[in-house]
DNA sequence: TGCCGAAGTCAGTAAGCGCTTACATACCGC
DNA sequence: GCGGTATGTAAGCGCTTACTGACTTCGGCA
């Protein structure tokens, strides 16, 4: 058989985690086997370990490079003198903007991984999960501190709460098989976490006449 | 050998969803054996298939089994004389209670079940899962009629905001090991979400005595 | 009591998995 | 041009998986 064009191991190597980040969206993490990467990047199984040392290694490499992005959607919320609910709202729509798809992959993968039977591999991404909560406190203790949300917020109920208005979009968005369309009711739903977190005086009254049709 | 104590197929049944249950929640659906489901109730990989066709049949009854539990915990709701707001809270504590320790499956389940390659199993899941959401729907509307929450509600977007409070809490528990902790900040999440769909001039202003501590 | 079906065991099979070894060849500095 | 290294292939090893078929034994019932 005639050989396969060669490429530098880095290119290799962002073939393969691309390769995995789709396998994982469209069969889950254990779906994920050598010879599907090898199949989908026009490689041999055995081309793959060129690069990688074992399957293990390859999850990591993923992992880190989810970090990676993970930590520039948040980057500089902090040192930017923006207001908090800014800062949330931009946060919220780097995770959910389906712009390139791989986003909820990332929800896909902590709950897959909190499971997987691979040794480690649930605790990196706790730690990659725990990070990422503590940011979106800080945010919101920015916010409390600023006056803008209440006070008497717990903290840990409120980025929580964050977290579920973004995995809760992905799930369903996984489970509407990636079609588009939860924009608007994303927006939505910001804005009724934004009156759960907000200061009560901050609030303006409803209009009466802004009525939903009935489901 | 000598043979493991005979037991009716509707008893060996039960104990194999339990034992899947247990598999889940521990290795992921993905980690789910028929070895290791026969050794978890006694009895050898064969004994697995006198009361099931295949591994598909064992999730679809497990499926159905997590149906029957989520129906029942929406029970009555419609037609019974409670405010809204309470049946959500029944709603929500009914999943995220620990008691049993099951109900957290249920969320892991959904995003498991998203990308499992079992066919036709995830549109099951969908399939009960797009009921759950239905009558949330349904819950929420009454509350907007009855006038508790506001008219300019985004249907969709409120129940999704819900389901999130519930798979954020059940994946940080899961991250979390399933040791407990997580109702003092569940109930501070409904909390939240409450003041979110509440109308405006339903919410007392806070008192400003009460702070949380800095993080 | 003797029968018969339901429930269980034993010993496999084929397929798929991660991974390895032995070998081939393209590419780059000299 | 030439040698060495990096990238590729083909083949297969050892293991686990879901599932099967032939056989055994318990227990209720005519």
């Amino acid at each position: 058989m005639t050989q396969t064009l060669r490429q530098p191991t880095a290119i290799r190597k962002t073939q393969i985690v691309e390769e995995v980040a789709n396998l994982v969206m469209t069969k889950g993490m254990a779906g994920v086997t050598i010879h599907d990467i090898a199949a989908g990047i026009g490689v041999t199984e055995a081309a793959v370990y060129r690069h990688f040392l074992n399957k293990r290694q390859i999850f990591s490499y993923v992992i880190g490079k989810w970090e990676e992005r993970l930590i520039n959607s948040l980057s500089s919320p902090h040192l930017a003198e923006t207001k908090a609910t800014d800062d949330l709202e931009r946060v919220f729509w780097s995770q959910i903007d389906s712009a390139g798809g791989h986003r909820a992959l990332a929800f896909i993968l902590i709950v897959e991984a909190i499971t997987f039977e691979m040794p480690g591999l649930n605790a990196e991404v706790g730690e990659v999960m725990t990070n990422y909560m503590e940011s979106i406190q800080q945010i919101i203790q920015k916010g409390i501190f600023e006056e803008e949300f209440r006070p008497d917020l717990n903290l840990d109920a409120a980025a929580t709460a964050f977290m579920g208005l973004v995995q809760s979009t992905a799930t369903l968005w996984a489970l509407n098989h990636y079609s588009s369309g939860l924009t608007e009711a994303a927006a939505a739903m910001f804005e009724i976490f934004k009156r759960g977190i907000y200061r009560t005086e901050r609030l303006e009254p409803i209009s009466a006449d802004r009525i939903t049709l009935a489901a």
